[in-house]
DNA sequence: TTGAAAGCGGTACCAG
DNA sequence: CTGGTACCGCTTTCAA
């Protein structure tokens, strides 16, 4: 049975030399017809070109890169579980807008994930190994040993979110505190007093942010802080679900819900109605992301709109300004956000 | 106000030559430590890498690699929107099982992303260029150029799925005709005679392979193959939902409906509800994949159990032993399904 | 066990 | 406009 296309295998790329030897030119006249210099002879373009066409030439980026010390792909590294990476409509959209910049620049977004600490490990081996040109960090928790370490070897790095503690990398963060702030005196204005909510993680920006935002919208409206009306979630639906169980056992009388993520939002919405308690009218509810579910669920989310793909194209510019201009200083950049009104409340 | 750790920027990194004047040794002594060659005295041995650590020395890919033609990284390469990749936990399952194989060896992996055409040209460069050792192709569509390409240059590839054409190139499927065989005939078998289908893509083996094992149960079973019941989706909720109504549409009769993923079954059962038809009463639904989304329907899902993860483990395992074995030939292999039994029938 | 030196495949400077 | 050539940082003979 034949089958198509069966080549021969691994014949040896041709480098430069053997372009050079078929065009008739020198090593040098190849490379200037690569990198587009307008210094060549037209005569001297074609025949290149040609030779380039027919030996299927593409230049070997380990020899480029050594001289260049620029590699042209820049890495998109997640600090988290493969499921919750891709169960999370954030990560999406904020990749999309980065590769939009970066592809404008003939970029190449790679994408590395790494939890196990032996992977971490690699992983900063790979970074600061000239393997790519500069870093964007996303989900970042805690611990700033990478970035920082990236920093130090001179690896261009922009976070996403601010960090949590004072380390002088440059970050693009939305107004997470603005935000919750929002949402909550919203809910208040509405008449509810009992207001939980569903915290983020303690050991990322958006998770301290937004309970900080619960907690000053609560006190301009005078109205009590109660420890008991706080779950922390880490973001994902089932983490959401658990906190509502959690909230309505403690705080049976709760007549409304901030959530600091739709999907959190969506967990709890489900637990209300296996509860029988009706949203809005028994407890109102809202998310934060503003992400494709917060219109699938019933009743749909109000919640704070992130600008989440404009929040990736920044991430991206700032670092390609940061490459640019090494000796910019730190960079720092808050998106506002938008509160949105739908069923929920 | 300090900020911790203000590093001075970009110290350019310290290169072999640097750690080996440090330790008092030759630059080949250094290679030979950082490398592992048991020839080195035990004296040199610590005197290097005190060197290495004093300076913070990670050794230069690029110049590495140029040499050892190895990068010691291998790409996943998905050709699919960020939102396909990020919505569908398939992938998520599927990395998790690659990764783990690839870390045991400390190979690092890296995902690509494209979809543009001009995308795509630089993927290619960027693959074909000496940056990875080799690629795992997941979610190709009818177009074979890309691994084709790769083959031909040389770069190892194995496909996860089987190519809709004849290629000569590896691949690690699962058993879809087989699969889908066995829903279907569980279906029939359950007393259901106008048994629809939500379609795969056609220009994807999965899409294929489960169309032809729903018409082979048919046939077996002496049931008619109808056009009317069979609808194409891309694998997503939404073109589930969609299918289903035009499924309902044009054959309110239908008894039955077997989706080519379990998200394209949870679009078509949210669809059967709003419609008010009782699930499995009016009609039994069965999935493709055996997701976490099977479980979190109402009622749970009937579906195929595929083995993602070690279908991930077993593609990175083929990419390597190509990679030992350069000339070792096409390799295939079928991993088996099986039918879980749940509430939707 | 160690060091000297020859490349790996490009880029870019310097003459011509 | 073109060619010759000195590196880029590392690995790997080859001799010592």
């Amino acid at each position: 049975m034949t089958e198509i296309d069966d080549v021969e295998l691994a014949r040896s790329q041709p480098t430069i030399e053997q372009v050079a030897a078929a065009a008739g030119v020198s090593r040098a006249t190849v490379s200037r017809v690569i990198n587009g210099s307008p210094k060549v002879s037209d005569g001297a373009r074609s025949a290149v070109s040609n030779a380039v066409e027919e030996l299927g030439y593409v230049p070997n980026r380990a020899a480029r890169s050594l001289v260049t010390r620029r590699t042209d792909s820049m890495a998109l590294v997640v600090e988290e579980s493969e499921s919750r990476l891709f169960a999370d409509p954030f990560f999406a959209r904020t990749v999309r807008g980065m590769s939009g910049v970066l592809a404008d620049r003939d970029l190449q977004l790679v994408l590395l994930m790494a939890q196990s600490t032996s992977e971490r490990a690699r992983l900063k081996r790979y970074l600061t190994g000239g393997h790519i040109d500069g870093v964007l960090l996303l989900s970042h928790h805690g611990d700033y040993e990478l970035p920082l370490s990236l920093k130090r070897a001179g690896v261009p790095v922009v976070l996403g979110g601010r960090p949590t503690s004072r380390v002088s990398i440059s970050y693009v963060d939305a107004d997470n505190v603005g935000g919750a702030h929002d949402a909550v005196t919203f809910l208040v204005e509405q008449g509810r007093r009992r207001v939980a909510t569903i915290s983020g993680p303690s050991d990322m920006g958006a998770g301290v942010d937004r309970l900080r935002g619960y907690r000053a919208a609560l006190g301009e409206a005078n109205v009590a802080y109660e420890e008991g009306l706080v779950h922390p979630g880490d973001f994902t639906r089932e983490s959401g679900e658990e906190a509502m169980k959690v909230l309505l056992e403690r705080r049976p009388d709760l007549d409304a819900v901030f959530a600091a993520s739709d999907l959190m939002a969506a967990g709890a919405l489900r637990v209300l109605k296996e509860q029988d308690r009706s949203v809005p009218g028994d407890v109102a509810v809202v998310g934060f992301d503003d992400s494709a579910i917060a219109r699938t669920t019933d009743p749909q989310l109000t919640t704070i709109r992130q600008p989440v793909e404009h929040f990736g194209r920044e991430m991206a510019h700032m670092l390609l300004r940061q490459i640019e201009t090494p000796d910019g200083g730190v960079q720092k950049l808050v998106l506002e956000t938008e509160l949105v009104i739908r069923g929920s409340t």
